[in-house]
DNA sequence: CGCTTCCTGACT
DNA sequence: AGTCAGGAAGCG
C-alpha cells in the first residue's frame, strides 16, 4: 500500500511525537514481524535507546538511534504505523508496540504479516536486503532523465516494471508508476530501452509531479492506509487512472483500460498512451554514445523483445 | 528477465 | 473454490 508519498506522510506525522523519545518497554504480540534479530533478541535491545531522528529512504522508514544503530519499518501492503499518547487496546492485527517514555507508544499493525522491523546489529547484520541497492530519490537532484536513460538502455523489459523496480529509482509503487506512465502519456507495455530522450524527460517529470501530489495530498487512502495519527489521505481523489476502470479518461473522456503487466494490475488509457510499435521501440534509441564500452549497447538494440513488442 | 512465493482477507 | 490486492525477495 503505502509508496513513497504515503511513507513520507507517515514519517512527517510522527516525528514530532517521536523525535528526542526514548525507548521503553516492547510487546511482540507476532514475532514474525521482527525481521531481525529474532524477536527476543529485539526486545531486550531496543529499551533504553534514543530516538535521534526519524528519516525515509524509499520506502523504508528509517529511525536514528542513540548512542548507536538505526531500527528500519518496512509497511509492504499492509502495515500501518499508529502512534498513541497512550496506550489502547491492541486491534485485531496488531503485531508489535513500542513503547515511549512519555508514555505514549508506537503500534505495528499488519494485516497481510509481510512487513516487518529490522534492528541490524553493529556489524550491519540484519540490513533489509533491498535498502542498500535503493536507487535516487525521485525528488532529489540525482534523479535525473540522464539517469533514467542510463539504467533504460541497459534493460530489456516493459517500462512498467523498469518503474517499479526500486533499483532504477526508489519509492514508486504499483498507483504512482500508472499515474506517472499516464502523465507521460507512456504505454506502460512500451519497452523501456526504446524510449526517447524527449520521453524520457516527460517520464522523469510526471514522475516528480505524481509524487509531489500525493505528498501535497497526505497519500491514497484506499481502505487500509491512514498516516501515522490514523488520518486518511486525499489522493485518492486525484487518481486520474489507477482505480478508474470503465470510467471517462479524465483527458479525452474514453474508457480507462485495465490489463496485466509485468503480473500487476495496471491501468492506463489507451487513447492517450499509444501502444508499443515494436520495430520502432526496438530500434528508437541510437547506437551512438552508449556509456558503456564494447558493444554492449549495440547487441540491446538488436535483440528483439521477442513475445512481448509484437503481441498485439 | 518473468514467475512464484510470502501472508491474510475480501470479493465473485 | 478461485481470484485478486497497493511489495519485493528468490527462483529458474
Amino acid at each position: 500500500v503505502p509508496e513513497l508519498p504515503e511513507v513520507e506522510t507517515i514519517r512527517v506525522s510522527l516525528a514530532p511525537h517521536l523525535d528526542g523519545r526514548q525507548f521503553g518497554g516492547v510487546e511482540v504480540w507476532d514475532p514474525v514481524a521482527v525481521r531481525y534479530p529474532d524477536a527476543e533478541t529485539f526486545a531486550a535491545a531496543l529499551p533504553g535507546r534514543r530516538i535521534v531522528r526519524l528519516g525515509r529512504r524509499g520506502k523504508y522508514l528509517l529511525v536514528a538511534l542513540a548512542p548507536a544503530g538505526r531500527l528500519i519499518l518496512h509497511l509492504r501492503m499492509s502495515g500501518r504505523l499508529y502512534w498513541r499518547d497512550r496506550p489502547c487496546t491492541p486491534e485485531r492485527h496488531s503485531r508489535l508496540r513500542l513503547h515511549l517514555d512519555d508514555g505514549s507508544c508506537l503500534d505495528f499493525i499488519d494485516m497481510r504479516r509481510l512487513g516487518g522491523v529490522y534492528l541490524p546489529d553493529a556489524q550491519g547484520r540484519g540490513e533489509p536486503q533491498g535498502l542498500s541497492g535503493l536507487g535516487p530519490e525521485p525528488l532529489s537532484r540525482r534523479f535525473t532523465p540522464a539517469h533514467l536513460g542510463r539504467e533504460a538502455r541497459r534493460r530489456r523489459t516493459t517500462v512498467k516494471a523498469f518503474l517499479l523496480d526500486q533499483r532504477v529509482v526508489a519509492g514508486l509503487g504499483n498507483i504512482y508508476v500508472d499515474e506517472a506512465l499516464f502523465r507521460a502519456r507512456l504505454h506502460p507495455t512500451r519497452p523501456v530501452s526504446g524510449l526517447t530522450d524527449a520521453e524520457l524527460e516527460r517520464l522523469a517529470r510526471a514522475i516528480r509531479a505524481v509524487l509531489r501530489d500525493g505528498l501535497t495530498m497526505r497519500g491514497v487512502s484506499f481502505s487500509l492506509y491512514r498516516d501515522g495519527l490514523g488520518r486518511r489521505g486525499q489522493m485518492t481523489d486525484h487518481l486520474r487512472v489507477y482505480g478508474r476502470a470503465g470510467a471517462p479518461c479524465v483527458a479525452c473522456g474514453g474508457p480507462v483500460h485495465r490489463t496485466r503487466v509485468a503480473g500487476r494490475g495496471t491501468s492506463f488509457c489507451p487513447a492517450c498512451q499509444a501502444p508499443p510499435t515494436p520495430d520502432a521501440d526496438a530500434d528508437a534509441a541510437p547506437g551512438m554514445g552508449t556509456s558503456r564500452g564494447g558493444g554492449i549497447g549495440r547487441d540491446v538494440h538488436r535483440a528483439r523483445l521477442s513475445g512481448r513488442g509484437g503481441r498485439a
